[in-house]
DNA sequence: GCTTCGGCTTGATCCATGTCAACCGCGAGT
DNA sequence: ACTCGCGGTTGACATGGATCAAGCCGAAGC
């Protein structure tokens, strides 16, 4: 696909890297349904690539937003702490995803966001993705489908937690996660948790040691092979099953 | 304060009844930090009012999205079916709020929009007023806003079903009306219910028995006086201390 | 005024998950 | 190669909240 750059001298190498139009996650995450047009336009606004280190901050709660984070690679966790040291994994975000959208309501992040792998993020600056999606009518609706898919995901978080049990909800966890790798292209049936138990256990609304024990029980029962991290899906239906057998 | 509307036959009662600009909400509700201006063209948006019945629905999961809604009075709750029977509600709403956030995301609502108590809400179609975000930047902004608290609100609630107990997701749950009425206008001491046990206990990720226990602990301790839906609070701090103890 | 019914309260018991504790095993650092 | 430590597994036991069950109260209908 030959795309077309001005020839100055401003086009650095670097930039081109960053560009959404040569990004091959742009289906998957704000560049959706944009025309080339429109794509070397939101290429401007996204200036910065940024790489996070392994257990580093992309950024705490408190500190004052302007920009919200497309994941160019890697893998994150967001989470709230209270006050008297109760914290609460609030997602896990992949490669395609977009991480601050909670900050724009204050004018603040209300969460921190922590790289659970080396991961490369670009950032976008808000207010000209405000500016340049009262111009780009698909960038401004597609914005607010993330926005609200946010929403709709946040719900199905909140029926796991307020109707699940553990069982459930780890299959509930383990499907969604193979979904989300279909989508980015990888195995769905295989693939490395770059969580710990105690992260799953925080966002799962359970102690480490309650998931722990439903994978095993999920081994036993053959549905899954589990070696630390590395997980391998057997029986899709039989996780599936797990959640529908319920008055 | 002196309204200025053209002097032609479109302005019927009806209009400027459900006007923004004449509305006593609009510091919560959409309209927010709008210019006289802008806020009449915000009102030409909102054409559709609609009283809505105690027990009936504004909309029900599936069906198709093409407007958001404005409580202007009265009470809802959304909720979520899964096929197995379980429902989780997964809001209630009062005066001011947006309803219907959810549907952008794949143009069909995904919950159930319910009414608590007679109500009435302003229709306002999605398509209109992206168009009108495009020319009203303050509009926009707002509305992003809106759907970013939308986000922060729904991870409040994770936190309460992730990691508090009973007693604590209950006070939290009262704490949360209080300021809630207060912000309208309301005693922030004293209250009706407009959601039964049962429906409080789904929000919270509880069984309505144990939602009437707690109620009972906090007239025991003095923090509150129940009787059925009406709610006194007498010892502000006694609740918010109930959620500060833990380890 | 009486009945009925939905919503609420309260008690007794059960069970899923939390808690506490021991141990394992792998990767990092010496 | 050794050991140190973190993350994970597993077991025994404790407990908060669910479940089951009975009865109460107040509003709506006869």
């Amino acid at each position: 696909m030959g795309q077309t750059y001005p020839l100055n001298q401003e086009i650095s190498l670097s930039v081109i890297k960053t560009a959404c139009s040569n990004c091959n996650l742009r289906e998957l995450c704000l560049p959706f349904g944009l025309s080339l047009e429109e794509l070397e336009r939101l290429d401007d606004l996204i200036s910065t690539r940024r790489r996070i280190k392994r257990g580093d901050h992309l950024y705490r709660a408190g500190e004052p937003f302007d920009a919200i984070y497309a994941i160019r690679s890697g893998f994150f966790k967001t989470d709230v702490l209270l006050e008297d040291g109760r914290d609460q994994v609030t997602g896990f975000q992949m490669a395609g995803e977009l991480l601050g959208l909670d900050g724009i309501s204050t004018e603040h992040h209300t969460c921190n966001a922590i790289a659970l792998e080396d991961s490369e993020i670009c950032a976008i600056p808000f207010s000209r993705l405000e500016s340049l999606s009262r111009e780009i009518h698909n960038l401004q609706h597609h914005f607010h489908k993330v926005m609200s898919r946010e929403i709709v995901r946040d719900h199905g978080v909140m029926m796991l937690l307020g109707t699940m049990r553990a069982e459930e909800r780890l299959a509930a966890f383990l499907l969604n996660l193979s979904q989300r790798f279909t989508a980015r292209g990888f195995s769905h049936a295989e693939f490395y948790l770059r969580m710990t138990r105690e992260e799953i256990g925080s966002y799962l609304g359970l102690k480490l040691e309650t998931v722990s024990r439903a994978f095993s029980k999920f081994q036993e029962e053959g549905y899954i092979a589990v070696q630390q991290k590395h997980i391998r899906i057997l029986n899709v239906n039989g996780l599936k099953g797990l959640m529908n057998h319920r008055a």
